[in-house]
Formats: structure tokens, sequence, C-alpha cells
DNA sequence: CGCATTTTTTACCGGTTCCGGACAACAGAA
DNA sequence: TTCTGTTGTCCGGAACCGGTAAAAAATGCG
């Protein structure tokens, strides 16, 4: 059962033009677009105006290595293609953020079916565009969030934590997982933000609903409130 | 910080005692809930009431063959671990279902390496990590304890002494094992405290559930009761 | 540059939870 | 039974957590 419908998009990142044009075959041969770039600097570029579905990516490039573009990389499943066998590169990489790691030589068939897995995953690849909660719609493209229509105005952060609570209604998010989506990369040590953020948050839908939606775990994190009709 | 709260449920499915203890020990060390079978009806027999977070599966299996109970394992991720290196096998496996495939023997830091890429994963919408025990439903998501429907709120503690001692029912967890799990960062909490978290649990379950769910043994630790209907 | 908005920090309060001692109740050994 | 070590529970103080307001810092905008 081939792709034939849910024809993805792949991103191969090669310097190598031979493996690559291989690649770029076997997989347009498999129903799948592809998408190419042969340098880090290349990847990055195309990356800030395409989303691909998967990236494969060879660890070998000119300029940026792979090992720094990986981190770069957000949502989007990276199979990581390597010379080097060695158990330290793939547990450095895949710890980094890969989702898996071939070794060169590698068998097609098997690349092709570890592709099909990552691209089975429906994590982040439908970035679902709206949202529903108990009054609450949240729309991704416009951004905007109204409680049983009146719109309400959420800054980004408020609005990212309120999606990611949506996003999975009734369970707990840690506070640590939404300090790690908020702000991505600042050390630690900003617990109390999120507190203030959240308060704001619960205000903002609290005017504008009438009632509280979000429920704190006490020691763990939020959670969207179980509200019964 | 090391994420002491998190522990997350795998369960190792292998009919070879060697490996299996192996594996168990060294999941332990780094912090993780195991679970065993070793064949394949009393894996689907295990997984009717507990659902771990993910599935270490050896093929090799006497009775029903890990090809066989691979497709009725549903939104808990599994890796194939198989002494059969051909290409067909992994690719058939990873069709199937199989997040992914591993190669006997092979190196446990990149199978540890591998784990922590599925756990990373912002799961399925599906319940992981739930447990169930005689009438005592325990579900991670919501981080809820309900004894026969009815809600129990638990201290963070509390929660992660029954999880425990849920996990491994009928077996006899140490005083010792608990204190290590529960304040991981305390150098040598107090045996005290212990007994008074196990007194204040046992007390939140009675008074919900109408009676005593934790047996103590004397001079060892504590366990589940068994319950017979 | 000045101004407005957003994010972060700081401080404080009230409530929750944890700790560890005290002491009675209990189980096992002699 | 008596003695000894273990377990169950009560309790007060300490530490921690969560909510909010206000101030300070950072950011965006014209």
């Amino acid at each position: 059962m081939k792709n034939t419908q849910n024809l993805s998009t792949i991103f191969i990142i090669d310097d190598d033009a031979s493996i690559g044009n291989m690649l770029e075959e076997i997989l347009k041969k498999e129903g799948y677009q592809v998408l190419r770039a042969y340098s880090g600097t290349e990847a990055l570029f195309v990356l800030e105006r395409q989303k691909p579905d998967l990236i494969l990516l060879d660890l070998m490039l000119p300029g940026l290595d792979g090992r720094e573009i990986l981190p770069k990389i957000k949502g989007i499943p990276v199979i990581v293609i390597s010379a080097r066998a060695e158990t330290e590169d793939k547990v450095s990489l895949l710890l980094s953020g890969a989702a898996d790691y071939m070794t060169k030589p590698f068998d097609t068939r098997e690349l092709l079916a570890r592709i099909v897995v990552q691209l089975r995953n429906p994590s982040v690849a439908g970035t679902a565009s709206a949202l529903e909660f108990a009054g609450i719609s949240l729309s991704a493209d416009t951004h905007q969030v109204s409680v049983w229509g009146l719109p309400v105005k959420l800054t980004r952060t408020e609005y990212a934590i309120l999606k990611l609570l949506m996003a999975n209604p009734s369970q707990v998010i840690t506070k640590t997982l939404l300090l790690e989506r908020i702000s991505e990369d600042t050390p630690d040590c900003m617990e109390s933000s999120l507190r203030v953020h959240i308060s704001n948050l619960r205000k903002k839908l609290r005017d504008a609903g009438g009632q509280d939606y979000i429920e704190s775990v006490w020691g763990i994190g939020f959670k969207m409130k179980e509200i019964e009709n």
C-alpha cells in the first residue's frame, strides 16, 4: 500500500550528488515530493519558507555541519544518514533530536520502511488548524481566540500556552513541558513567569467566559478543566 | 535536574531470561518502571490491565509469535528486538507497526537512546501508563486516581508511592526502594516520613474504597493486598 | 528617539505538603 | 509473659507551591 494519494514532501539534505540523486529517484518513484539542499546553510534557507513532512539529513556537509543544523529543526522528523557507525555518534544524534539514524551503506527498502514509520506518526505533521473546547475556539492561522463568540486578545505566550493545553484536553501538561515549548531556549528558572502567564490567561478567559477554564494540578502542572454540560 | 517525576513504564516481552534480566536491570538503573512477560499470551494478558509507555518485543517467543501480537498492540510504540538482520524482516515488521527495530547483539547505549526517542514523542492521545488494580485506577495522563469510579485526590508523593506499588502488584516493595524513588534529592529521607505517607495514602484509599489496599510486610516494606472478588 | 505592549522579575500571602519527633499499638523472640 | 524492635498515627513547625499585583526589563512600532 503506497502513499499514492497522500504525497508527502521529503527534504533531502546531502552534498553528495550521487546518493542524493539516487534517493530522489527512489522517493519519487514511491510517490513522494522531493526537496533538495546541498549544504547546511541552504537547508536552513529552504526551511524558512517550506515545511516538508520529513527530512533526510546527511551528516557530512560543507559549511554547517549536520550536527549544527539538527537543533534548528523543530517539528519535523529527521532521519540522519551517516557513514559513521559508532555508537557514540548514533546516541548523540538521537538524543539531539534525530528521529532515526541509518548507517551508510544502507538498504533502500529499509530506509523506505523507516520513512513510512516516521510519516505514519500523526504528531506534528498536521498541526490542527482549529481547536475547540467548551466554548473556547482557537484558530491557528488567524491566531485568534474567542470564548462563546467573544473575541479575546491574547499575547503570543498566552496563545501558545492555551494551544498546548487545548491540544490535549483533560490531560495534565507538566510545567517543564510548558516551559520548554513556550520559551525554547531559556536555560531555566522562569517557572515564576509561567505562573504569571497562566494567571493573566485565566483572567482574560474568565472575563470573557465567566468561568475558570484552567485547572492546576499541585506539583505537576496544568490542564483544561473538565466541564460538564 | 533529572526527570525524577516522569518515570515511564517499559514492558519487556522476551522469553530469554538472561537478556530480559539484563535489560530490566539497565532500564531500572535509568529510572524506568519495568514490566515483564515471557510469552506472547502472557504479554496480551498483561496489556489488558496495564498500559505501559513503550514495549520492547523480542520476536522469538514461545506460543504466540512476536509477529502475531504486534498488530494487537495499539497506541503504544514497540521496539522490536530480533536476532534476524535480514532487510525483509526489518521492513515487514516496521510496516506492520513497529516503531523501531534493533538487531541482536545490540549496544545498550543505542537502545537507550532509541527508547528516549520513542518516549519523547508527544504520544498519541491514547492513555499511556494507566494502571488498574482491584477497583483502583491510576491514569498518568490526568494524574488522577479513582477507586470504583470515585476520584481520590492524592499528593504528589502519595501518587508516586501508589504508582510504584501498583506497577508491581503482589510484589513487596522495600522501604529503601520507595525512599529512593520518592524523594530523590533528599539525602536520606527519614523512614518515619514514609510511614506517614503510607498512612495518609491508606486513609484516603480507605475512605473511598472501604477497605485497606496496602499490606505491610514486617521488616521489609509494603505491597498491594491481594483481593479476591 | 519615545511610547505601548509584552515578558520577566520580584515580592508577598495563603494554602498545601512534607518532615521528623513522640508515643501508643503491634509482632516476634526468648 | 516480658522485652525488643517495628509499625501506625497524631501533631507542630518548616519548606514548598500557586495566585496575584506591581515593578523592572525587554521588545516592538512608528
